[in-house]
RNA sequence: GCACCCGUAGCUCAGCUGGAUAGAGCGCUGCCCUCCGAAGGCAGAGGCCACACGUUCGAAUCGUGUCGGGUGCGCCA
């Protein structure tokens, strides 16, 4: 079934094409630029299109000229009320009431899937979130990315997008041996040992004391006094997998699920890197080489070396990078570009979600996509900036060295899982945001959680008392639906467009905001009672008035929460 | 030094692949509950869209440059 919106693309359409049948205009191939959306001032009318200002020059007369004729067809279209040139050429349509009610029918009809696309026409996104490292449990720090990631992946999936949800361990390198030291010492506390105070360089959490207690218990003293080499495999594969446990724990707790964990070491093993360096040496794409002095600020220890490099300068980046270690193991880089090699097998798109941290890696790791898919699958790094926690309008400190970092478990816990999630979206990613837990627990106007989840509230409220009162509301006569009522339509009908706008930029806040606006409208509209009686939603002795209104009422309660489970933020009955 | 992001009302931010008179919340001023949830609504004041050029019928939106703020970068992960 198509949305209003698509419709009116094919009638523009079928209107170009009836023209050039009969001569009045050329064959216009290239309609790309053609638009169809809502006026900014509603007094304009209901749809406006650009099609006679951008295919002007195409069709080789002025813009005016080509809307008369356009209007010439529109005007004829059973949905419109009217059809007239206004400014530079553009044309406004108003729509019929009847075109409407068949909207708010259709929403009915659709229901949960009203808003679904085809847009992604089934292909296979992969998008990779969170991708903590796993050394300890999520903080907030991680917290943003994670739920943009995730929201991102259930916009894909409702425009019609197939979406792998993947998470990448980064379970080799040095930081898991710092985690397999830290683990070991807290082995030694758990068989009875005084360790003291943890020292600089390992991770003092005390998350891992159930984990040296778990190898204390399995493995008693076999550990004890004996060289890394005997113990450190085991200590930091035991590990990986307790933080893994915690991760999934705290992602479950915010509703995130991934479908594939990437482990780093597994890459490693099956020789990915390798092969991804065969392919790329073929090409020349990787050479040996030596990095040039960095610039800027002189570092003493600096000495020129010999490493395999790849040529990311090709595509842009500024300097080469190597993708092994003087001593012969891989770089982050090296094994990154391997992993995104194997990702690529398996979807025709990839999209990460990155803090902003890793800014200064997206160039290289573009060009890695770039080289070894030859440019074929499209490959999006959407970088979501820091998020600044405050309480009491202060900063507060955290400080990962020290352990003393504020956790994802902990705010969700606080401030529950819907406020967290949609606090996430209600900015563009790329903007920094600031995180105010005083302001994001107020029930009020002030917090577009509450506002939203309010509006659905109402509604359930509304259906709820009206059932209470005993009004038959099996039946709903949409003609008794005069322009005001109408108007909620007008809003509702869009949701369709920004679902697939918010889709192809990437952008789940999208949502977030025009639930806001759909919100909005819809409690100014349950106001209008307020003032004037004739226009409250329940009136016992004009039930049919009362149904339809109802019947109205749930369209929108039906979007909004739509709209909530792309963000995966539950729809209240009641507050 | 370089790269990326941001700069829109007093504050926090939207602004859809360029479109008509630039929007919302907070704060400020005044209204609206014997009445469906006032956790709400209505109205008012408040703007050189950082600045300058350029592309275009048309620019907050695209391009280039400048200024300001943030983040990151050199065989770490």
């Amino acid at each position: 079934m198509s949305t209003l919106y698509a419709r009116f693309a094919d009638y523009v359409d079928a209107a170009l094409d009836a023209l050039t049948q009969e001569g009045s205009i050329p064959v216009l191939a290239e309609r790309g630029a053609v638009t169809i959306e809502p006026p900014r001032d509603p007094s304009h009318g209901d749809l406006a299109t650009n099609a006679a200002m951008v295919l002007s020059k195409a069709a080789g007369m002025n813009p005016r000229a080509l809307a008369e004729l356009l209007v010439g067809k529109l005007a004829l279209l059973g949905d419109v009320a009217s059809a007239e040139i206004a400014g530079p050429g553009f044309i406004n349509m108003r729509l019929t009431d009847a075109c409407w009610r068949g909207e708010l029918a259709a929403i009915h009809a659709q229901g949960a899937r009203y808003g679904r696309s085809v847009q992604g026409a089934g292909k296979t996104v992969n998008v990779e979130y969170v991708s903590a490292n796993p050394t300890g449990p999520m903080h907030m720090g991680h917290c943003r990315g994670a739920v943009v990631g995730d929201a991102l992946a259930a916009l894909l999936e409702y425009a019609g997008h197939k979406v792998v949800r993947e998470y990448y361990v980064n379970d080799a390198g040095g930081q898991v041996d710092v985690l397999a030291r830290s683990v070991h010492l807290r082995y030694r506390e758990a068989l009875g040992e005084d360790i003291g105070a943890i020292p600089e360089g390992l991770y003092p959490g005390e998350y891992l004391l159930p984990v040296g207690q778990k190898l204390a218990a399995e493995h008693g003293d076999a550990f004890v006094g004996k060289p890394e080499a005997d113990w450190l495999i085991l200590f930091r594969e035991t590990a990986v997998a307790a933080m893994m446990d915690m991760i999934r724990d705290d992602l479950a707790l915010l509703g995130i699920h991934h479908d594939v964990f990437s482990s780093e070491a597994l890459v490693q093993r099956q020789k990915k890197p390798e092969a991804a360096e065969a392919v790329l040496r073929a090409r020349g794409l990787v050479y040996d080489g030596v990095l040039e002095a960095p610039k800027g600020e002189v570092d003493p220890d600096w000495e020129p070396v010999t490493l395999p490099l790849f040529r990311s300068t090709q595509f842009g980046d500024d300097q080469d990078r190597p993708i092994k270690k003087s001593d012969g193991s891989w770089t982050y880089f090296g094994a990154d570009l391997a992993y995104h090699f194997q990702k690529s097998a398996h979807a025709d798109a990839l999209i990460n979600i990155w803090g902003a941290d890793h800014t200064g890696t997206v160039k290289r790791i573009k060009a890695a996509v770039t080289a070894l898919t030859n440019g074929e699958k499209p490959f999006d790094v959407k970088l979501v900036q820091m998020v600044r926690l405050l309480r009491d309008g202060e900063p507060v400190k955290m400080s990962k060295r020290s352990g003393n970092f504020v956790t994802l478990a902990d705010v969700v816990r606080e401030v529950g899982k819907d406020v967290v999630r949609f606090t996430m979206l209600t900015r563009k990613a790329d903007a920094q945001m600031d995180f105010d837990f005083a302001k994001v627990v107020e029930a009020s106007k002030d917090n577009p959680v509450f506002y939203v989840q309010y509006a659905h509230a109402r509604i359930a409220s509304l259906r709820r008392k009206i059932v209470e009162a005993g009004v038959d509301t099996r039946s709903h006569d949409l003609s008794l639906l005069d322009s005001e009522d109408l108007e909620l339509v007008k809003l509702a009908a869009q949701f369709p467009r920004i679902v697939e706008s918010a889709a192809a930029n990437r952008e789940p806040h999208r949502i977030a905001f025009y639930l806001y606006d759909l919100a909005a409208v819809f409690h100014a509209y349950y106001n209008l009672g307020n003032d004037r009686p004739e226009r409250r939603i329940l009136m016992v002795n004009q039930p049919a008035l009362t149904s339809v209104r109802l019947f109205l009422g749930l369209a929108i309660g039906q979007i909004i929460a739509n709209g909530l489970s792309i963000m995966g933020v539950s729809a209240a009955e009641e507050m």
